[in-house]
DNA sequence: TATGCCAATGCAAGCGCTTACACGCGTAAA
DNA sequence: TTTACGCGTGTAAGCGCTTGCATTGGCATA
């Protein structure tokens, strides 16, 4: 079944023009039988297709884009794949884009914005239709680039009234408010919070600022916020966690810029022994699988991901078939209150 | 600073031959400037390269593509990115391929060989010039395929000495005979396994292979063995060990096909009042990160995930420099062994 | 001075496809 | 019967790039 390759000569792979004679007709009508079949006979569609199948014709998707100057692709940078805080979302986008005969690109720029400028470069040069960017922040090169080109893009995963820039997604300030109110409901006041990097992440920033909103509506100093930045990855958080022990000891609850995060952080508490939630509180973001997995399980913001990918990918199709223009859309989190959140200790301060 | 789109009239995009004009040359010129910089002169190279650079221009991929015949790029297939499992693999494989000038293609199957077989002509289509596989199962057409269009296909994450196509990977039950053997040494009997389904997906075939193989060995009745075939998925892991506990209560070890499914049991365990490993054992396979985090931590197999990735891209780079042809090559495994196996406990059978 | 060679450049033919336009024919309206 | 459509098809001009081949002008060699 299985052969070596090189085995066979290199044989000429069939073009347009092959079948074209194989079926006796014209490449336009061959193409025309391929792309719009309403526009052809019945009866010479029907030689065109079978022509297609003797010969194992396909079309080479490279020069279809370049005559056609449409790929039917968009393009998606996420910033990492190595966990599954997009996974779902971009699943969701990719199935509804399927739906209607898009193909999608992924590119991942590890978090880093020099990198997530070359991929929108090269998702462009490929010939991209439209994409899909997560969050707002990137050089206002990438989006004068972007416009000079006519590719239309969305901004995923952030929602600010503030920015002009079409997008669909929740606002981190409000949710993250919204989680640190819970906290703080639960009689805490000592927080800490183990954030990703925000000088090139306006999600991680809008959350941390969201923690200090609540702090502050609740009257308590933001200063006393004991705040770690570090990149999302599990040891990270179980180093922050152990960091934020050793400085501020009296911290009875923890707030971390992901799940991944709070379950490194889950996993830094165990090794120094303390108890969550009995000890200490741990909340999370995004409300992946694994905030469910973990133990104690997690309090988390949810976040609807395939919502958010599948209305992406609808807005995009919209835009792309000149039906809609690009609006900004937002969705709205909740909470998952789960164990990993519980009344401050008796005693605690 | 962020505008609008649309705002602005859709510039024309510059073209290779407005470069041209600019720079006064040939388009000759501009294209070996900027692909083979040593033909050109000196001072020719430099009017070009500020002739890029004022008109902002980028070369159009697919053309190129379709008048090289070349696209430097490679594909690969993955079945899911739900999870980290080719996460690390292939982000090694893609940073390889970068230091060579090469970008990568990543589709995802779903597990299901029907998309895999489009994914690869979607890939094939679009001009990659090699491509990464998952396991050797799939129809004998999309290797002829593969072979009549002179596409150079590795596969990877297994090895299989039976097999003639060239791969890259470890021998699944080789693997996972040592990890059973390990279970077995621990003084287990009553076994149970939970796969991924065989059906479509060799590697789950071999790990269930490789605990048989073990048990044989040992002299355990094959036929004891209770084995359940589910999706990936923590879910599935959870509700398979219920499954497990009612079908063969007398269960003391449970072996998964991969650490997702083992976190997912570890959890079903916990829901039932199970201590693990007090009561059960359980153990999965690739160790991700995950394996670390669990409580308790998971036994599992170790695969070298990150040089699989890069020996994959290196041996690729090779074969499409035409330096080397397409070999395959074994990777070792390793036991991590971890709190979630010990000793069956007394008093069980 | 004549000869040969090489480096630098230009010319132009594609790569495989799409699509505006033209054409011929049968049918319905005048 | 003429006129006007409209449908199905073919013709051919590109899309933006690469590359084999031809051309040019130095420069070293004979």
């Amino acid at each position: 079944m299985i052969r070596d390759q090189n085995s066979v000569p290199p044989a000429r792979i069939p073009t347009l023009a092959d079948v074209a004679r194989h079926a006796g007709v014209s490449t336009a009508t061959v193409s025309r039988s391929l792309n719009t079949p309403e526009q052809v006979g019945r009866e010479t569609r029907a030689r065109v297709l079978s022509a297609v199948q003797d010969l194992g014709y396909a079309p080479n998707f490279n020069a279809r884009a370049l005559a056609a100057k449409r790929s039917n692709t968009v393009g998606v940078v996420i910033p990492t794949m190595e966990n599954a805080i997009f996974a779902r979302g971009i699943q969701a986008f990719q199935e509804e884009l399927g739906l209607h005969g898009l193909t999608l690109l992924i590119a991942s720029s590890s978090y880093r914005q020099d990198l997530e400028s070359r991929q929108i470069h090269t998702l462009v040069a490929r010939g991209a239709d439209a994409l899909l960017l997560i969050g707002y922040q990137r050089a206002p090169e990438v989006y004068e680039f972007l416009n000079q080109r006519g590719v239309p893009t969305l901004v995923a995963w952030a929602f600010d009234r503030q920015q002009t820039h079409p997008a669909i997604g929740f606002d981190n300030v409000q949710a993250m408010t919204a989680l640190a109110r819970a906290v703080i409901g639960h009689g805490h006041r000592r927080l800490a919070m183990i954030s990703a990097h925000m000088r090139d992440n306006d999600r991680a920033r809008d959350r941390v600022a969201g923690v200090r909103a609540a702090m502050q509506e609740a009257g308590l100093p933001t200063a006393e916020l004991t705040l770690i930045e570090t990149h999302y990855g599990f040891d990270s958080g179980a180093a922050a966690l152990r960091e934020i022990m050793a400085k501020a000891p009296d911290t009875t609850a923890v707030l971390c810029g992901n799940d991944v995060l709070a379950v490194g952080a889950l996993q830094g508490a165990r090794e120094m022994g303390l108890d969550v939630p009995g000890q200490l509180s741990v909340t999370g973001f995004d409300d992946i699988d694994l905030a469910t997995i973990a133990e104690p399980s997690l309090t988390t913001v949810h976040v609807p991901h395939r919502e958010m990918g599948r209305r992406a990918a609808q807005m995009l199709v919209a835009i792309l078939n000149g039906e809609a223009k690009a609006r900004t859309h937002e969705l709205q989190t909740s909470l998952s209150l789960r164990q990993s959140l519980a009344r401050r200790p008796t005693g605690a301060t």
